[in-house]
DNA sequence: GGCCGCATGTAATCTGTTACATGATTCT
DNA sequence: AGAATCATGTAACAGATTACATGCGGCC
């Protein structure tokens, strides 16, 4: 059964956690509950987890086997399906078009990005470069169209300028670590 | 009936709007879906407006009264109660908490701040100021914990820290502003 | 006659959080 | 003996979005 709607960002970071090797519900959970690597920009409850990596099955995202190992409690590992993998890849590649989905969203991005190539992570940085110099061009027309007596409004406008040449510059400066 | 839970966001935002003058609940609507002032900030859906409104009069933040205008649709105005008041203004003046509550939760209440007196706004400027302070001096010293092969999370974190003196930054210009 | 603005809502659904249930094994 | 770790979930609820319902008055 092929899904109806576009999967949303957790579900992309469960994506790219299996894609790396298969896990299981309480796996996946121990890795965005450390405070290093997605973690540090992506977290989950248990109940959600588990219900997410339901939902994803029945979407056809992934699929399961049950491992028994010895006297342990039996795990249910997940793998990727070939949508799933097609699905992630597609996500990881695109630059996110708000600002505000810099902070989880295109971190998260980022993360994958550099384990699967340095050129795969130079490319989106430079996609998502190209995206702010396009927010810095509207925030700037926007700005420039406010009448003397909208003070605050000239403030929000200010805000979210400094906030987005502050990402450039931190994307140049990711662009040249990666170089 | 005295309220138990603590008001979100989007309630002292309605809270402040009322605080100005009373209005109904299109008025309210009305206001937050102009892209000026507040509404450049946050926004609503009318049917969570409604229900908002209506749980904030039981709660003991509002009071409402019909108004009837001759021919037009009856209009139900609510107005703040003392309690809703003393709320609000606790709420007005202290500076938030966490980075990510800056670009709305900040903002928004810089708005009311800066319209209650220049005084007010100046030093929740200056709260807020302080704030930033700890968060960079925190991330600095995390930052600087990482081992060298943490090269995702020390681009993470430098990435707080741009967003975080850009804060800095444009919260320096907004005091100029004021003064 | 039809559409827009005024004015108030209800119902269903979605993402996510909080709290709880269960049971085995390993560590102290 | 008791606590922590491994492992999987269920139930209830909260905030927000989407879609829909209703009805009057004024304008083109």
């Amino acid at each position: 059964m092929p899904r109806t709607q576009t999967p949303f960002s957790l579900e992309y970071i469960l994506l790219g956690l299996l894609d790396q090797r298969p896990m299981h519900g309480y796996d996946l959970h121990r890795k965005l509950s450390e405070v290093s690597g997605v973690g540090l920009v992506w977290q989950i409850k248990q109940s959600q987890l588990y219900a997410l990596l339901d939902r994803m099955e029945t979407e056809g995202l992934l699929e399961s086997r049950l491992v028994t190992d010895g006297s342990r409690p039996p795990r249910k590992e997940f793998s990727l399906t070939g949508i799933g993998r097609q699905t992630f890849k597609a996500w990881m590649v695109a630059p996110v078009d708000n600002e505000r989905d810099v902070r989880q969203e295109f971190l998260a991005r980022l993360y994958f990005a550099r384990q699967t190539s340095p050129e795969t992570a130079v490319e989106l940085i430079e996609e998502q470069i190209c995206a702010c110099l396009e927010w810095v061009e509207s925030l700037e027309i926007a700005r420039q169209n406010l009448s003397t007596n909208q003070r605050f409004d000239r403030l929000v406008y200010e805000f979210r300028l400094h906030q987005v040449r502050a990402t450039l510059e931190w994307l140049e400066l990711c662009r040249r670590s990666l170089s």
